[in-house]
DNA sequence: ACTCAAATTTGATCTGAGTCAATCGGCTGC
DNA sequence: GCAGCCGATTGACTCAGATCAAATTTGAGT
């Protein structure tokens, strides 16, 4: 279920070195900063780390894509955000994780222990920048998802989606018109406060007005400025 | 419209000094920090910053409630937040404002231009530190409005409004069962991602039920316990 | 106190998205 | 190749909350 690569000089080959909290750090304290974590893999829809779980470590996504989210005692579930390669993942205030964290597909991330890494960072504050950065950057998107939550209707949820996925694709392979979609239906709808059938139902009515098209593991953009127009209101 | 206090030692009196950001600084930087900013009154509905407008200044408010809200192009409002005394207002990456704040009643904050407040924080870690744990803080906070905008109910909407905007005053002045609502029904409405009426609906229904009382600028809750079974699900 | 405008409440009706219920289609394992 | 399963799609119907439309209350200005 879970697999730890042996330590070694992995910074060096990272995919994420320059995007990642790493980005912040000179070539000396990179080569300290790598003895504070290690690669695990985790294989598809393994969790990794639990809402409530006290926090133990933090991570920092390699490869692969993760639904965070929340579930309400009655087991409805919100996906609060997907986690992509450079993503940063466990600040919290509360020594607890305030979302839980599952594996879409096969994911590789850095994983650091929780009381070193907060030792490393109290003397390099470009490092504390970086976090703060990212941080703020979350909370503007988070802002922009509860706009999409609350006053949006489930075309424009859909299509508001499909256009921020793909923008964040575009950041880490190039813009393209073919969207990789990992995560099922149930996630999407989740993500959207929607229900399965009426993300199936929106992909149909996008299909068939020539907007999109469906294919296997994703969709591909026929028309993108009518899903612009779709998206904008 | 606005007026600005002239300068002083006002940081000596400032009702916010404690939990503000200004708590993660010492007596001799406090006396510094006191020359960055300075105090200005906003009358009651005035916008304060607005939404991709330049970032000049950031803000900490001392008195009164702001709205934090978007707007979609054809005009529907999310509202994102409530900032209350010792909230800080204004980071982002962008340099341009991700929201816009409205005052609402009257509003005192300490006003910090931009570039002098980014240098002071440049060499004092413990500050950078306190903001981050600010941004941190409402990442969490902005995380659980989700799962209310995307999977709750109205009325559990509504019952989870009221227990967290108490929570938010008793942090302030203590627990009280009588809950001051400065904000209008129509804020409460985009707030809660609903619409003015159902929010009205909602209230008459709670206060039929013998759970709340309606009274002048706020509610009277009469049976905290009830309102929890509510919000829980 | 009186007027007017704005905010709130209430009622009647409508509808977008949810719910319930079959299929359908694509993999997996035999 | 085919049986069984799981995810996705499609259809019929329902309903929570929106919309439209009046009252009614509140409050600011005279």
């Amino acid at each position: 279920m879970v697999t730890i690569e042996p330590n070694g000089h992995f910074c060096d080959d990272c995919a994420v070195r320059g995007a990642a909290v790493c980005s912040s750090l000179d070539a000396v304290e990179l080569r300290q900063f790598e003895h504070l974590g290690r690669r695990v893999h985790f294989e598809s829809g393994a969790t990794v780390f639990s809402e409530e779980d006290i926090t133990t470590s933090f991570y920092n996504v390699l490869e692969g894509v993760m639904r965070l989210y929340k579930l309400l005692p009655d087991g409805r579930r919100q996906i609060v955000g997907f986690a992509l390669p450079g993503d940063f993942l466990g600040m919290n205030l509360s020594g607890r994780h305030n979302f839980s964290a599952d594996a879409i597909g096969v994911v590789t991330v850095c994983q650091f222990a929780k009381t070193p890494f907060s030792r490393f960072i109290e003397d390099r504050p470009q490092l504390l920048r970086r976090i703060n950065e990212l941080a703020i950057r979350e909370l503007s998107q988070a802002r922009d998802h509860m706009v999409l939550l609350g006053r949006r209707s489930a075309d424009e949820k859909v299509a508001t989606f499909l256009l921020g996925w793909r923008e964040r694709l575009a950041a880490l392979k190039g813009l393209s018109d073919t969207i990789a979609l990992p995560m099922s239906r149930q996630d999407i709808a989740d993500y959207l406060g929607l229900t399965i059938e009426t993300v199936s139902r929106t992909f149909t009515k996008l299909e068939r007005l020539g907007v999109i098209e469906i294919i296997h593991g994703g969709i591909s953009l026929l028309d993108p400025a009518r899903v612009e127009a779709m998206a904008a209101a």
